[in-house]
DNA sequence: CGCGACGTTGATTTGCCTCAACGATTGTGG
DNA sequence: CCACAATCGTTGAGGCAAATCAACGTCGCG
């Protein structure tokens, strides 16, 4: 069963008890994804916290002449979501997708927030892996606020080994905000040395 | 008492009684902080998630060439810490340093741990503090990825019409990842418009 | 008063984009 | 299973956005 995956995972941050465990497993959905498939999109409203359990899935944005621009990777054990539109149940403006077929496991509002009032401690756990991504975040941000194009690859390199080796450039280009083109030419430069 | 600012802060995202009102009272730490002195230095741990009463701060990184780059401003009733640092207490390559002389609140990791323990409010109060700025600091790297200089600026001072009256425009500069020159060649052009 | 921070302008250079083209690989429908 | 289409990675020529460097006037502050 997959969402043993996601109990051991929150297990990792802090063990949980049995009940915990049931109701986890009686609420948390999972799904099957083909290659290419919306898991939100454009215009909807983000309903689910999703954690990859298997494949990779990207979350990206559409800009006015119709590039796609990547603000996120998610593969085995990681989440992704539109957090601001899950919350304000707004449109979301940005689409999540599966890059390799996936297996995910999704949390509605709901669900989430029955968690949040019966067990203390998943308020505890998401304050954590929100804190985590909140500083990848930063992180990335100040790479791109001041590094240039081959920093920016090399760092990608290092942080997300398992990635690279996964992704077409095409995505890791949008992913650091330079073209194809030009991240070949990078690549190029970075292979003569 | 500046802690009320706080207290009221808090109490806008769910009410506090009174024992949590005072247990803040007693553990919240108060600071006048002058012009340019720092809150936080490079190279020091990040022991404090700091809420600016009155002035404004910045936080900001020096790269390889001497070069600040900002990522984030904080002014009344905002949040300001290297989260990171915070919570593994390893070395901050971060600097916090106010623009204005200020007044700070600043809360310890004791005293977050104590608040967090004894009164759950404050986990999820603390959630969904991180979570917005999660989502602001998406916001902007999405703006950082996908558009130009003038975009970026133009943004910027529709989404902080306050602080782009305050600050100088090296400052704001350094927060939208240009140049200061640069910066007067956008506004020009804006202007001419 | 004098010094340092600030905003601006101009000349030049550079990093990255655009567009076009090409083989290689992958995927897919018949 | 093959044939064709789509995606991918790369190269090159040319163009544009933004950086760099230098200079100058203004302002606030010690």
């Amino acid at each position: 069963m997959s969402v043993d995956n996601l109990i051991t995972y929150f297990h990792n941050y802090i063990p949980l008890n049995s009940r915990e465990k049931e109701d986890l497993r009686s609420r948390v959905i999972e799904k099957k994804i083909k290659r290419r498939q919306f898991i939100l999109q454009e215009h909807d409203v983000c309903r689910h916290y999703t954690f990859v359990v298997s494949g990779c899935t990207k979350m990206y944005s559409v800009d006015n002449n119709g590039a796609e621009h990547n603000i996120q990777f998610a593969s085995e054990n990681e989440w992704i979501m539109d957090i601001g539109s899950f919350h304000s149940e707004r449109e979301s403006r940005l689409n999540i997708e599966a890059i390799e077929p996936s297996v995910i496991l999704q949390i509605d509002k709901p669900t989430l927030i029955h968690l949040y009032q019966n067990h203390p401690k998943f308020c505890r756990i998401f304050r954590v892996i929100i804190e985590n991504k909140f500083i990848e975040l930063q992180n990335r941000l100040l790479q791109n606020i001041s590094s240039n194009a081959e920093e920016r690859y090399l760092a990608f390199l290092e942080q997300y080994p398992h990635l690279s080796n996964r992704l077409p450039n095409t995505q890791v280009a949008s992913y650091l905000g330079i073209t194809p083109e030009f991240l070949s030419v990078v690549r190029k430069s970075i292979a003569q040395k």
